[in-house]
DNA sequence: CTTGACTCCGTATCATGGTACGGACCGTAT
DNA sequence: ATACGGTCCGTACCATGATACGGAGTCAAG
């Protein structure tokens, strides 16, 4: 039958055997109840899924707790879906953010990699530097540290 | 002349003022040389901006490693422009996977707050639910779950 | 029905990213 | 000149998120 047991379903999401115990302690996913109590853990096919979206939003800046909250939505008749509804705002509301954020650095990035390749220091060559020219207008003002040739 | 000492930095960038020896300790901000040694550091204003950008990294999920490698980036006629530009480019790749999953997120909680409202779960009423619905083709598939409990 | 890999559980340990403490020192306002 | 708050440094401690260990129990193949 090669049931679903934690090494294979560990194998399948790509993290340690001992990552699903600690989430199960955690409650990040359910405990799957054993055949008969003393017997092995076996868990549904979509639990591997669930791990590796934990394991995203965590490398997204979500907190195990934060993640929980996300994985604990649930919009149906059972809940109060005014505040289901509110809690996926505020999630989408900063999900948001990141991503402008995101976008900020990805700007920087390219400015970095476009403007400095062949000579030197004419624009913002650091992350700060390219952060901080565009952060109004598009210009990068000399000010008053160069020396002008 | 109010010099901007530790403390004042730590108001201004929003840290304690532990936090920012810590940095320095760890090489995201350099010691800024005291006057004459023994007396107090004295920082440039813009490290309140670099301070900034660190925990907004931070929350972007890089690790003080990574944000050290990205603040690290500098572009100009002393660096091996070539390696940096690797560098940066490696960056920008993990940026712009970050922005795609939350993107799928963003997607999957919007889906969440839009398919749920009123009556129950005729779409997918979780985030994995939605995410899993938004994978291939768009329309929702009963499947084989059937009735659920 | 024995073997050997796998799993169980509790507990200990680790790395990261801070946060707190305490006694001495600095510096400015009175 | 003195007081009083800020700063200095080393070290200890903390929370989070794993990861390791060890002895007993489980299960499937031979």
């Amino acid at each position: 039958m090669t049931a679903m047991t934690i090494g294979r379903l560990a194998r399948k999401a790509g993290v340690g055997v001992e990552t699903i115990r600690f989430y199960e302690r955690k409650g990040l996913i359910e405990q799957p109840r054993r055949p008969r109590d003393g017997g092995y853990r076996v868990y549904p096919e979509e639990t591997a899924h669930r791990i590796r979206f934990i394991r995203q939003a965590q490398e997204l800046g979500f907190s195990l707790r934060e993640v929980q909250d996300l994985l604990s939505l649930r919009a149906d008749p059972e809940s109060d879906s005014a505040d289901v509804r509110e809690r996926a705002a505020t999630k989408l509301a900063e999900v948001k953010r990141k991503i402008t954020e995101l976008e900020r650095i990805r700007a920087a990035l390219e400015d970095l990699i476009a403007a400095c390749p062949g000579r030197g220091a004419l624009r913002g060559c650091t992350i700060m530097e390219a952060l901080r020219a565009g952060e109004e207008g598009r210009e990068w003002r000399p000010g008053g540290e160069g020396l002008r040739s």
